[in-house]
DNA sequence: ATGCTGTGTTCAGTTCTTCTGAACACTCCT
DNA sequence: AGGAGTGTTCAGAAGAACTGAACACAGCAT
């Protein structure tokens, strides 16, 4: 019988791509993947990695082996939640991947709530960008990944993952109250302007880059951070314009203008995603309603500004 | 994760009944099994055997765990098959269970044709009896298993397990000569005979008193024996009459005589099972295909005595 | 009752597997 | 050419699993 251990190992190293990287994701060192997965070689009695320049690439077989193997590991995902059902009893680690905002305005309130209504389950947040995370929910080092996924970026339909909509976050411009603009009509109307903007891996920035270039200009971004509150500060002293989620702009200074966005919406949609089977683990499913109820208030107290 | 190894050891426990069956199937002493399950029960955080006198039984979260590993085992098993047949070479062992006159009829000279078209399968012959074969197959220790069926012995339909019909081998009466019977219109007319038949344990044995108590007598077995040529031997003697398959019986002594069954036809069901994946495994295809060719030129040598 | 045979458990000690750490080989990039 | 990044190999250390003997207990015989 095939040893499921060394198919995890496997399954990692295909995933991150490197015998290092699966080997600090499981806490060994890279020699302790490179002779297990030497000795899954013999039991498949096929080679499964290839060496090419720095680095290995899963053969033609290797690919068969890991391809096969989700099924394994779902099934005892499956038999793992049925248990923890059975049990009644609700406790354990829940481990949630989040980026910045969601860990700050969802998980953390969660959390609160959790304390009081099941003591007994612990939240670990890991933060994490979005592709990242949805890596690790699938490599079971997570159980929960808050996503976000942004109109004008395609994302690939999660496989074997079950998503479910958290909160729909429209995105507004933020222009200082100093340029007196008032209203704005068209982007375009602001492609002199000098732009804040987060860091270009970030999605939020991409979707940024592309709305103005579907708008026909290309934005001369003067200074980048990641950090709202940062943002709405330099927008605060004049210095830029930004693109900015309702949930992330504080509305705390009168020297941010928030405007409606000209021209077709941009929606920041934020979701949670879990393996199939994890919404019938109680522990995770306690977890996962808590960060809905958390999203539904939110959407009450955040209104996008009139027109 | 839950340690699928240990999970393998709770269903034998709980195919075999007790812990020690458990280990020398597996090859452990009682003291590892024992060890391993409360390792077991500790990942589980619940208890999964309770002492019950002599022995030990599942608790009820104990048949949970055991009904949910099926799955486990079956996707390992699915993904061994595909490894197999990505690697094209066809070869290794290949485990057959079968009841001793299947054993000689159908495997071994399957195993004959097989050591020229595929030099490199190996095959295990194993002599057991129908039952025990099947829960072999579930465990895994057997990859094919011939079984026997009568139609008046109902035989629960194999959950998860595949079946293919070798041969329908109808009963004959096997009476000696000396005793001039002729022709038999009903089976009561041997009512007052002496009998021979299998040990009780045998389902062959239980499906001949079947039908004597049908026909409303109880057979005086006189002689029992599990071996097919030592009855005839009887029989040829005139020491009683037998109730024989034509695939057993070998006609070598005219001082038997076979008579075709009086009343409903009396049919033994001879099938192979496999596990559902298997069929998908070259190495068990090969050995299968070649016993259901065996067991057809079989059915053309053997016709039953005309009437 | 009393031993006997069958169960399963516990514990200490051995055995085997797996992991680490250092040395090496190699590729890519500067 | 050197440096930083890969992955591999080997010896030895650490850890997990297994054995064997002693024990506990139930059922069944005498």
């Amino acid at each position: 019988m095939l040893d499921v251990h060394r198919l995890n190992m496997l399954r990692e190293v295909a995933q991150r791509g490197s015998i290092h990287a699966a080997a600090t994701s499981l806490a060994y060192t890279p020699s302790a993947i490179s002779q297990q997965l030497s000795k899954l070689e013999k039991e498949v009695s096929a080679q499964l990695l290839e060496r090419t320049g720095r680095g290995v690439r899963l053969t033609e077989m290797g690919r068969i082996v890991v391809d096969g193997s989700w099924d394994v590991f779902a099934s005892l995902d499956r038999l793992e939640a049925t248990i923890d059902s059975a049990r009644g009893e609700i406790h354990g680690e829940v481990r949630v991947g989040a980026f910045a905002s969601a860990a700050i305005e969802i998980v953390s309130p969660a959390i609160v709530r959790l304390a009081d209504t099941h003591p007994n389950v612990t939240v670990l947040i890991e933060q994490l960008e979005d592709q990242d995370s949805l890596v690790e929910l699938r490599l079971g080092t997570l159980d929960i990944a808050i996503v976000q996924d942004f109109t004008h970026v395609v994302a690939q339909p999660p496989k074997g993952l079950r998503r479910r909509t958290l909160h729909e976050d429209p995105m507004v411009l933020a222009v200082p109250r100093s340029w007196g603009v008032g209203r704005v009509d068209a982007l375009a109307d602001l492609a002199d302007r000098p732009w804040i903007a987060e860091p270009d891996a970030n999605p939020s920035a991409r979707a940024f880059l592309r709305v103005c270039r579907d708008a026909g200009f290309e934005p001369e971004i003067r200074y980048r951070t990641d950090d709202f509150h940062v943002m709405e500060a330099l927008v605060a002293k004049g210095l830029g314009a930004a693109v900015v989620t309702v949930m992330s702009s504080s509305g705390s200074t009168d020297a941010v203008e928030l405007l409606p966005m000209p021209g077709e919406a941009l929606v920041r949609h934020v979701y949670t995603a879990t393996r199939h089977v994890e919404i019938a683990r109680p522990k995770v499913r306690v977890v996962l309603d808590e960060m809905h109820r958390v999203a539904g208030t939110l959407a009450e107290r955040m209104q996008p500004p009139a027109v």
